[in-house]
DNA sequence: GTGTTGCATGGAGCA
DNA sequence: GCTCCATGCAACACT
């Protein structure tokens, strides 16, 4: 930011011993001024001062005074009488004159109704001054002013005003003592001038606000000029528009409100409506900047500049996502950014919250006889300030000098701090005072603009651009606009009732199309359940049939139908009793033993318990102590959460790494990155898949398959071979070490694995594609995600279910391909010919050395024996399931 | 095969 | 019934 200089123009001063405030600016903000013009200002004299051999004087037509006409800064002190002339602000606000008075404002606050009882229609949003900054209070003693012309004070009537009503049409209390000001946002008065009743419009008050001024220029106006510009000083009615409210109906109460009550809603987070824009639109409230004005003062006090919050939004999926588009809202950027005629747009220049400078592509599509608005190439910023939907952007300008500056705001802060204090004044407040409930209750509350502080505080790092070399923020004032959660709703039943934020706001982005992603933190967490609780839950379609396909030589059933949520039950084994599965009425809450190949549906109740006629009522005991039923679930959530540290633990230790991902990298053709390794992130192949994804491309095998043949003898495959030899050797030494260990280990795990039920009464994990029943082996190939991510086909309880998993991260493929085997013959070494239960000496786990499987999977040093699960065996269709010790 | 672009579609919100 | 906007998607460009 340059040198100021005093912006009335016949002086245009570098240097005073005070520099003042004047006019509002048409960009926001208002105008430097000397001290010697600034007085003339104050004192209203600056027209007679400086503009009186200007053009453009006239004379009041009641009281014959001299009044100039046409710059800015007139523009408050006279008014063009419905009968033609123009009257000075005394005289045209005199009583009598304007028994019901409405006009249009000129300084970008559009215009307010008002009433004979003096009730303001629009919500008042306060602004904190500090005592004693005169040039503050005397700017917003004229926006008052301006917005409640007819209690237009004589200057020396201003500094009178504490805690009093200014005059009779507006609810604004000044209290420069108390240092609040209270004004409203005016309305743009329309309704009335097209002819509504006005007395009527006191039970249902227009609150709309026009975003600006009619004729308001941005600063960075490229000055490109479209179709825009005309229509913006048109009505809404000649435009054909709509005008979109963006303020709630208001409370029938009133708007006055207390000193009191100003004080403590002023320090309460409220959206801040945006204080301009080019008029056409308006603004939702949803893209209200979320910071209080007295923010604002504090920021702009110490800055020396004006902070013009504009606009926020929540991203999208799509906002944030890879196509690097941020969509913007219609209004916003019609209001706020240059306006653009040619679809291509221009670039726009956005400084960033650590005070660098972006450039982003401002363009439009055409879309339904509209326009769209985007800001394309955002894909940096917002990677590099690792947004992602649901994480807000806040869009603000500091003035003078039109700079546009983007922050943002963390979804996950938003909610996790709590201002005691506040939320405790607020409370009181609200207990006392209800009147502004209807206004505050669907205000758009929440966190700050944190971004916007961010950008003061990356401003303490030296900068880039001038225009944010001031802007610095104490830690404590970051930390303070970081203590969110003045969010929230008031509510005239329950006014003690902690602010929330607004449930339409919380919800509107969770179930429809354009809501997937965006939900707040605590509920995605809600929603956040283990993929071992999800494969528990998982049944295949209850009355589908796979269709058998056969893929080289093998059998896969494939399910027309995604799998479906079921009831999650309990598996025991009772030695009297074998096995058993329990499932918990979600009535009465209390267990029914089951068959064990029963699938539940979701909800399950007594009443539906057909398979025990003793027992098919809430009001019928359990018949399972409750001892009993508590050593279960317990051992099974122990087991579970032994697993789940195991899990984590030896994927560190079994992680790939070094000569190991070589070698397979090697052996996977350069191509292990595409097994779907879960660690793997996105590729510059296709960036747009993450681990997980299902598409066509993440679950293609590797291209690599078949670059080596297992007779291939090159350096690479023999050096992989060597080295999972020696692998296996160590893993091989390791088993034998802690056999001992590893035999009670399996036997646990065998116990907790019926007891969690092998899920789906025994079978293998269910895949979507060729299900457990077929147990062809694709379900390896499926399974290989071991980070907890939901794996549709990897059994939650079985280590057998991830046999194929001796090397971790790799595909059935890779292994198939590690193996240097045919398909055919790695399918084979999977499978084990028929042995009935009989054979094997049901039940039981026994020990048998194979025959034909002598060289067992990817075992060259020979895993001489395999245990055998024999109670697996009756839905396996007469084959047993290997598992790799 | 992958990434980008520009438009179309349809749900949500509102009057 | 209208507008807005999140997202899908086809066509095109690029590697």
């Amino acid at each position: 930011m340059g040198p100021k200089i005093c912006m009335n123009a016949s002086c245009a001063a570098t240097s005073t011993h005070e520099w003042k405030t004047g006019w509002p600016l048409r960009s926001g903000g208002f105008a430097d001024l000397c001290h010697n013009c600034g007085s003339a200002y104050e004192d209203l004299v600056f027209c007679d001062m400086f503009h009186s051999k200007e053009t453009g004087w006239r004379e009041c037509s009641l009281c014959n005074k001299r009044v100039h006409c046409g710059c800015i800064i007139s523009k408050p002190l006279y008014k063009c009488l419905d009968f033609g002339g123009v009257g000075c602000i005394s005289c045209a606000n005199g009583p009598g004159l304007y028994p019901i008075w409405r006009g249009e404002f000129p300084n970008g606050f559009g215009s307010l109704t008002v009433n004979n009882a003096g009730d303001s229609l629009s919500p008042p949003v306060e602004k904190r001054l500090v005592t004693g900054d005169e040039g503050k209070l005397m700017q917003l003693c004229r926006i008052v002013e301006e917005a409640n012309e007819p209690n237009l004070l004589p200057k020396s009537h201003r500094g009178e005003a504490n805690g009093s009503q200014v005059g009779t049409g507006f609810s604004s209390v000044i209290q420069p003592s108390v240092g609040l000001v209270t004004f409203a946002k005016p309305d743009n008065g329309r309704q009335i001038l097209e002819g509504k009743d006005v007395q009527g419009s006191l039970a249902q008050p227009p609150l709309n606000m026009s975003l600006g001024t009619p004729n308001f220029e941005l600063p960075f106006s490229s000055g490109v000029v479209d179709g825009r510009e005309q229509s913006k000083t048109s009505s809404p009615s000649q435009q054909g528009q709509r005008s979109r409210p963006i303020l709630p109906k208001p409370m029938k109460t009133g708007l006055t409100a207390s000193s009191e009550t100003n004080k403590s809603v002023a320090q309460m987070r409220i959206a801040r409506p945006p204080t301009e824009g080019r008029g056409k639109n308006q603004l939702l409230p949803r893209y209200w900047p979320r910071i209080t004005d007295q923010e604002l003062e504090q920021l702009s006090g110490d800055l020396n500049s004006t902070i013009v919050p504009l606009f926020e939004k929540v991203l999208s999926a799509s906002d944030a996502g890879r196509i690097g588009r941020l969509v913007l809202p219609k209004a916003c950027a019609e209001a706020y950014f240059p306006p653009i005629s040619q679809s291509e747009g221009l670039p726009l220049r956005i400084q960033n919250v650590k005070g660098n400078e972006w450039t982003f592509q401002f363009r439009f599509w055409p879309n339904n006889n509209s326009r769209m608005y985007v800001l394309e190439g955002v894909t940096p910023y917002i990677q590099s300030m690792q947004l992602q939907a649901g994480d807000t952007v806040t869009f603000s300008r500091i003035d003078p000098g039109g700079k546009l500056v983007m922050g943002f705001r963390k979804a996950s802060n938003t909610e996790d701090t709590q201002d005691a204090q506040t939320s405790a004044l607020l409370s009181d407040t609200l207990s006392r005072e209800t009147s502004l409930s209807g206004v505050i209750e669907k205000l758009p509350s929440g966190s700050v603009f944190s971004g916007l502080f961010q950008t003061m505080k990356g401003s303490k790092e030296p900068h880039q651009n001038a225009s944010c070399e001031n802007l610095n923020l104490a830690d404590e004032d970051i930390a303070l606009h970081n203590s969110d959660n003045y969010r929230g709703r008031m509510n005239e039943d329950s006014p003690r009732q902690p602010m929330q934020i607004p449930e339409k706001k919380r919800t509107r982005n969770i179930g429809s199309k354009s809501k997937r992603l965006l939900m707040y933190s605590e509920e995605a967490l809600e929603l956040r359940f283990t993929w071992e609780e999800a494969q528990d839950m998982l049944r295949p379609p209850p009355s589908l049939k796979p269709s058998i396909v056969t893929i080289e030589g093998h059998d896969f059933e494939e399910y027309d139908e995604p799998p479906v949520f079921g009831k999650r039950t309990v598996y025991t084994t009772l030695p009297s009793r074998g096995r058993e599965q329990w499932a918990q009425c979600d009535d009465c809450f209390k267990w029914r033993r089951l068959p064990v190949d029963v699938l539940l549906p979701p909800k399950w109740m007594c009443s539906e318990n057909v398979w025990d006629s003793n027992r098919c009522s809430c009001s019928v005991p359990e018949e399972i102590s409750l001892k009993q039923l508590e050593n279960f679930l317990k051992a099974s959530k122990d087991f579970k959460k032994r697993r789940s540290a195991e899990s984590h633990k030896s994927v560190q230790e079994c992680e790939p790494s070094g000569l190991d991902a070589l070698a397979s990298a090697a052996f996977l053709g350069e191509n292990v990155g595409d097994t779907g390794e879960p660690s793997v992130g996105a590729t510059t192949k296709h960036p747009r898949h993450r681990p997980g994804c299902t598409c066509i491309v993440c679950i293609q095998p590797p291209s690599g398959k078949g670059k080596h043949k297992s007779t291939c003898t090159c350096n690479v495959c023999m050096t992989v071979k060597r080295r999972f030899k020696t692998l296996m050797l160590r893993k091989k030494k390791s088993q034998s070490e802690g056999a001992e260990t590893a035999q009670k280990e399996d036997d646990y795990n065998r116990d907790e694995s019926e007891m969690n039920g092998p899920s789906r009464n025994g079978h293998l994990p269910m895949i979507y594609l060729g299900n457990e029943a077929s147990h062809s082996g694709n379900q390896a190939e499926e399974a290989e995600t071991s980070n907890g991510k939901l794996d549709l086909n990897c059994h939650p309880n079985r280590d057998d279910m991830q046999l194929d998993l001796e090397v971790p991260g790799m595909s059935l493929l890779s292994l198939v391909q590690a193996a240097s085997l045919p398909l055919e013959d790695f399918m084979k070494q999977r499978r084990v010919p028929s042995l009935t239960c009989e054979q094997q000496g049901c039940p039981g786990i026994y020990t048998q050395v194979t025959e034909e499987n002598e060289r067992p999977l990817l075992n060259e040093g020979g895993l001489a024996s395999e245990v055998w699960d024999c109670e697996s065996s009756r839905d396996h269709g007469g084959y047993h399931e290997s598992k790799l010790d």
